[in-house]
DNA sequence: ATACTATTGAACAAAGTGTTCTATATCGTA
DNA sequence: TACGATATAGAACACTTTGTTCAATAGTAT
């Protein structure tokens, strides 16, 4: 890729992450990104097709660093111990920051990465625990129980984040853990 | 209240719940809401300072609707039997589909209403399980149970919602009672 | 050095926002 | 019914935003 287009695209997004952390994305113009990123309205348009597309482009990128670092990992789909839980990872991964995910996902424009953050969760879940049979021993959907789990861990980051994260990382999840793990238990 | 002014503001309503039916919030403008109510556009204005507002307006209608209903019941607290859940009262009067709330909630508008639906649910919750002990049974902080309770039906309705309703309200709430149930169990 | 391509900046039409104004219609009430 | 009060219509307004186009310029790769 020609280095002035990648320097005009990571003036754009980094443009963008710096409004998004402290205006809701509704109430960004086009017009404040250019003059942000410093760059010609035309060359905005020819990277993006509207400003939707700017926003689709960063969730993924973000999801996919995020996510992506998780699915990784080496672990035992352990209901029982949070130490080695992929929430726990996504939890500290989280908190380091990068990209500045947090001020996106706890401002006004959560509805939006949390769209994407979900739906890439739910892949996650799926991943980790639909084949070993865990999902199937509980008494209900397998739909309904993926959605319910992703939700939850969703809401628990969101009502993290609401706290200032004042509880801990293995804290947390431990307090996800106990909302799922008894609906998981053997029933035989 | 002037019969004019009243006549004025239900056009609008019907109109913007019309728009909002097949289209997002932020598509509709407000010139469209001002032709389909077939209203002067200083006439909108003079009710309406913004359409934020009358979201926000629309928004406190429904739910104050949909919510009161619920909260005058002598619902008893059992999450153990589905049949007087406060939960099972809720889906069986969105299936009413007053006021076309369920198009409102399963189009891409959800982010707007099930802010306050979740908003006002949580204040539901609260008032049902706070003072009988329940929720301080359970090893976790109240105000994470009252989140994760409050959460988990509003993307339970989601979820029911996105399958068209397939499920009755009888088993919907079975499955999420089946979620919250073993979290409020007695732990000595 | 050359051919290619990205960027710029200005100009543009189209659409939307919220305000202001006057004339008109409708209201509640005496 | 007649009155004053008030809600509405509708047009005009200045303003912002959007997305496109174009010719001139600057940077890139080989």
């Amino acid at each position: 890729m020609d280095r002035r287009q990648r320097k005009t695209r990571d003036a754009i997004f980094k443009a963008f992450i710096k409004l998004l952390s402290h205006k809701n994305y509704h109430q960004i113009s086009v017009q404040e990104i250019i003059d942000v990123a410093d760059v010609g309205r035309a060359t905005f348009y020819a990277h993006f097709e509207t400003k939707d597309y700017l926003l689709k482009e960063l969730c993924e990128e973000l999801f996919d660093h995020i996510i992506g670092t998780a699915r990784g990992g080496e672990y035992h789909c352990t209901f029982g111990s949070a130490e080695d839980s992929v929430f726990l990872h996504l939890l500290r991964h989280l908190q380091e920051n990068d990209h500045n995910i947090l001020g996106l996902l706890s401002s006004e424009n959560n509805e939006i990465f949390i769209r994407y953050f979900k739906s890439n969760l739910k892949k996650l879940v799926m991943s980790q625990y639909a084949e070993n049979g865990k999902l199937k021993d509980a008494a209900l959907p397998e739909e309904y129980l993926i959605n319910h789990i992703s939700s939850s861990f969703v809401e628990t980051v969101s009502w993290w984040l609401s706290h200032k994260r004042r509880e801990t990382p293995e804290a947390v999840t431990t307090y996800f853990l106990a909302t799922i793990e008894p609906i998981l238990q053997e029933r035989g």
